[in-house]
Order: structure tokens, then C-alpha cells, then sequence
DNA sequence: CTGAAAGCGCTTACAG
DNA sequence: CTGAAAGCGCTTACAG
């Protein structure tokens, strides 16, 4: 950390006091424009530039937010975070930036971590079964923001995705598209939104179309090689298994490289439908079908929410549900 | 901002000084170990944390790094920065992230607000002409890291792949597995980096097989559609090319499927060879042939570069060249 | 082993 | 329009 000019070095220069030299910096008003010019070129000329610390120490606003995130290499998550970060950059803010690991020791670590840096708020990839955690960040002052679950606190918000619906659509779209004998690949993650991408698949089969047979569910690691072993574990129980809704993309890439493996044609034999539409869904061969959430439009509420909070941290957020659409592909 | 209990608070429930308190907290010994233990209750008690903005004023140490990169849905990315993320907290500092899109004026944006927040030192993917301008942070005193690139210069180190053996190895595959007439998709960003892998990869032909033809080169956007564009661009030139480096994975994906689309297979017809070996190129179909970077490694030699700058301010470390690997896959 | 004083670089509240 | 004083929450340098 290396040392720069400060408000004493610029008043020095320009022959005025510190406190006039903060007016100026901050735009106050309250000052004449010659001093305002002066003022400005000895800025100029020293490279000054307000010491946040120092700022932040008195304001009680550290000009700072906090990501937390489960994994950054999670494919779904660089999109946020880079359209977080820009947002959170308009409005003149930096990001601390760091991991969960889907760990509730780790996300505690990491909040004691952004509580000692003052940071204004949190935008928080929940780890599982840390809501009460977080509400004793939100209690104590912190203005939170719960991304991907749906959670009612005082000064805490939540943002998310309608996955529920999505899943009815993926599995109506199996059935629309002629499909009888359906498997879903869940998440052995076992939270509140793991469980409702389950409950939209089977809300789908409640009025069944004729023939359709009651759909199958296992669930597995939420990876690329979970997907494969939950495709396996489907057609153990059903050889003639036709369709296949996985609780993410990289399961259902999984899924599609072992039928293909197993000697499946996707999607003749077999038609897939993922969730999530990450970047690579559209690469594929065949490309995946897929739910697609708009990422940004989550992002931007994401801080928008955020920065209503710190701005008037008692108000009572409702849970904002995002819309999210079938993008139809090759593999259906 | 919420404000928690202070040094003072913990001072008065116990009946000493702050600067007891102070010295318990750091554990810089000179008190007795009654006194140690009824601060440390009264710190449980209160939840103290230190406030690290007061801390960082003195010390000139915020605990902080700033992590900035061109982009964070580059499929390079996130695993580096999930590396330095880890890597850091591990030395119990935070991470400042932003990224500066490839361009000068933002990345200069980015580094006054890091300036501002009194990091110890940054990590940066440099924004194409931008080594002046991190070479003045570097003057002022700000230890930097520069990824991905080889720079010398006072107070900043470099770690970097040695991707231009990287182009030699994937050529020479090429040239190995009987291919003839190749052609090289490059990068239109003309920086010392991205004419480095042409520099190697013409290496190659230096001393040719038999019947190997001159290579031909396309520059176009480091982009799935760029490289879609590029094969087309090489076609034109060249219609019975059978072999392709592409500059990154996601070049040489744009031009798998570009080839398929217009009849040629792959491996059968044309070879293609990409670099990096992002997560996704070994789930394509076929599998991608590429440069694997060791990403692990990376991470943990720019976390530990930095940390030795930020103890030895005055060093003129070394730049780091980290060796690469091929990969064969379907895709030669 | 413990504490009073000064000060990091700013802003707030006040006086002129 | 301008400035002197106090203080944010800590650590440093010193005294006892």
C-alpha cells in the first residue's frame, strides 16, 4: 500500500485549508471558482485521490460491495459476476470478490471477512443452509442480497429464477414433443430450489397427455460426470427411457455423452432438455436444449435491489421471481 | 456500513485499555494470560471484528488485492481467478475484482478506484498498450503483476505460458499426423502475446516434412464467430486445407463447426488444433485437440510473486515462463 | 505487564 | 466563501 498525496499536500500547494480542498473534491459547493480551478490543477498535478479508507471511516460507506459466489467455475456464474461488477462500477462502487465452495464455515469465514472491510452490502450465491447465517448479517446492520433462492428478512432481498416453471416447461415440451417414458436428473444438493425444479417436473405430469408413463427422478452430483452416472442410473430402471430433463447443463451434456456412449442417438433415441442455457449449451453437438435465464436482467436487479437497500436499509424487500424461457435446440 | 463494536467497547467491558485490547487482538504479547483470556471473551461476547479501514490507515496495509481482468466470461478465466481467489485468502487477504474489457481508459478507471482502496498489490491480464500505465503504478509504488504477458520493469513481476512453444507443439502434431496444406486462425489484437504463438507456429515450418505446403494465416476476433469467420476466410484461400491451429479454443470451436457446415469432417477432413483447453473443449464432439495451460499453477505462482513484491518492494524479479502440454483428442 | 498521547487521512459540525 | 477543531477506529512510539 504506498503512499500517495493527500488533502494536506494539495491544500499546501494551493495555499488554502484541507477542509476547502475537501469542499472542492467533493463538490460541495461553496467555494469560488477561482479556488475551484486551483484547487483542481494542484489535484492534477499531485495524482490526488481520495483515500477510501479515510473516507470511509467517517462516512460510514466504504464505496465497497461483496460477491459471494459457490465457485467461479461454476459456467453459470462469470456472467453475473461480470455484469454485477459493471453495474456495481456505474454507480461508483468496487467488488470483493470471493468463493463459498458451497461451504457454510467457508461463506462464514468470508462474511467476517467483508464485515471488517466495511463493505456497503452483499450480493450472496447462498452456500446450502446458511439463510440463518446471512439473516444474522442482515440483523446486524449488513444490507444482503440472497441470489438464486427465494428468502423473506427485514434488510435482507432476494432475487431468483421461476425454475419451478421452468421445469414444467422442459417437461411439457418432452411431452409436446411426443416423448412418454421421462426421467428427470436432479441435484442431490437438497435445498429449497433444488426442490422446486423437482416439483415443476412432476407439476407437468399431473394431467398427463395418453400414454405418457409416470416420470422417473435420481439424483446425482450437480457435474458432467454426475449427469452421466444419473443417465446410467435412469436407464437401469428403464431401457426404453425417451426423454430426459437435467437439473443443469452440465449434467445434461453428462447425460448426453453417455446415452451416446451406450449407443443412444440423441435425439432420436433419446431427447435431452437442460437448464441454465450456459455458453457452451449452444456449442454442442447437438446443440442442448435448454432453459435460458437472463442473466443480466438478474445482475442489474441484483445491485439495483442492493443499492435500495443501503439507501434505506429498513424497508421490507419482497422476493423478485425472474421469468426464464425454453430455448429449443438439436437435442429435442 | 453497519457499525460494530469497537477496540474501545471491548476495552470498557473489561475494565483496560484499547491498547490492551490492541495488543491481545494481535497477539503481540506483553500481557498476562488473565487479561488475555477476559478480552477474548469480551470479543466473542461483542462479536468484535477489527475494523480494518482504521487498521489499514496506519499500517498502510489493507489486506486487500486487486484481481483485474479483461473479461470474466473469457472461458480462460474463472479458474484463474478461483486459484487467486483461494491462494489469497489463504495469506487472509480479500480481493478486489473488476475487469477492463480490454480497454485502456477502463482499466485506468479501475486503477485510480484500487489507488483509492489502498490495495497491497494487484494482479492484472493487461488490456492491450497498457504496459506504460502499469508501469507508473508500479513507480508510485504499487506492487503489480502482470499475467499473461512478459514484461520487465521495476517493482512489477510477469508469469505467463509459454505459448509460443505452445504454437511449435500443436504445428508439429499437425504436421506429425501427415497434414499438409494448414492454415492458422490468429488473433486481430495485435499484442506481443498474440505474435508470439504466430511467431511459433511458422517455427514449425522451418524445417518442413516432405510435401508440406506453406502455412497460410487469417486474423481475425478471438471469438467462436471469428473463428467461424477465419476457416471460411482460410477456405477461400485454400480449399483443400487439412489441418488448423486456432488461436484459442474458442476460435477453433467457431471453426469445427464452420467446417461441418459446410461438408468437411472433422478429424477427416480438416485436423483442428485450438489452445488453452478451456472446460469445454473436452465435452465437444468431437473432442478438441489443444495447448493445456497448467491454470492451477498460475494462480499460485502470481499469488506468490506478488506477495514476495509486497515484502520486497525494491526487487526486479525475473518474468515467468510456465511450460505447456498438448492434448490429443477426436479433433486430429 | 499496562496505558496516555499522537496521528493515519479524511469529514462533520460549527464559527466567522 | 473559508478555516480551526474534533473525531472515525485503530496502531505507533513512548513512559512507567
Amino acid at each position: 500500500m504506498p503512499r500517495g498525496a493527500t488533502l494536506r499536500d494539495v491544500a499546501d500547494r494551493v495555499g488554502v485549508s484541507p477542509r476547502t480542498v475537501s469542499r472542492v473534491v467533493n463538490d460541495e459547493g461553496g467555494f469560488s471558482e477561482v479556488t475551484r480551478v486551483r484547487v483542481l490543477e494542484a489535484v492534477e498535478d499531485l495524482g490526488y485521490q481520495p483515500n477510501m479508507l479515510a473516507r470511509g471511516l467517517i462516512t460510514h460507506r466504504s464505496g465497497t460491495v461483496g460477491l459471494v459466489g459457490v465457485d467461479m467455475t461454476d459456467p453459470f456464474f462469470p456472467a453475473m459476476a461480470e455484469g454485477i461488477q459493471n453495474a456495481a462500477r456505474e454507480t461508483g462502487r468496487t467488488i470483493f470478490f470471493a468463493s463459498n465452495d458451497g461451504d457454510s464455515q467457508r461463506q462464514a469465514e468470508v462474511f467476517r471477512s467483508l464485515w471488517s472491510h466495511a463493505v456497503d452490502g452483499v450480493i450472496v450465491f447462498p452456500a446450502p443452509g446458511t439463510i440463518d447465517q446471512l439473516a444474522g448479517y442482515a440483523r446486524r446492520g449488513m444490507p444482503l442480497v440472497v441470489v438464486d433462492d427465494i428468502v423473506e428478512f427485514p434488510n435482507l432481498a432476494s432475487v431468483s429464477f421461476d425454475l419451478e416453471d421452468g421445469a414444467v416447461q422442459a417437461a411439457q415440451h418432452l411431452l409436446a414433443t411426443g416423448r412418454r417414458r421421462i426421467g428427470m436428473i436432479g441435484s442431490e444438493i437438497t435445498v429449497p430450489r433444488t426442490r422446486r425444479r423437482e416439483r415443476g417436473f412432476y407439476q407437468a405430469f399431473e394431467s398427463p397427455p395418453v400414454g405418457a408413463e409416470l416420470p422417473e427422478l435420481v439424483r446425482v452430483q450437480p457435474t458432467v460426470s454426475g449427469g452421466a452416472a444419473g443417465l446410467q442410473k435412469l436407464l437401469e430402471r428403464r431401457p426404453d427411457l425417451d426423454g430426459i430433463f437435467a437439473y443443469n447443463d452440465l449434467m445434461a451434456v453428462g447425460a448426453m455423452r453417455a446415452a451416446q456412449a451406450s449407443g443412444y442417438r440423441v435425439p432420436d433415441d433419446i431427447a435431452i432438455v437442460g437448464c441454465n442455457d450456459i455458453e457452451m449449451s449452444a456449442l454442442l453437438n447437438p446443440g442442448l436444449t435448454t432453459i435460458r435465464l437472463d442473466r443480466p436482467r438478474l445482475s442489474a436487479e441484483a445491485i439495483r435491489v442492493l443499492h435500495e437497500l443501503i439507501e434505506e436499509p429498513t424497508s421490507n424487500p419482497t422476493p423478485l421471481v425472474l421469468p426464464v424461457e425454453l430455448v429449443i435446440r438439436e437435442s429435442t
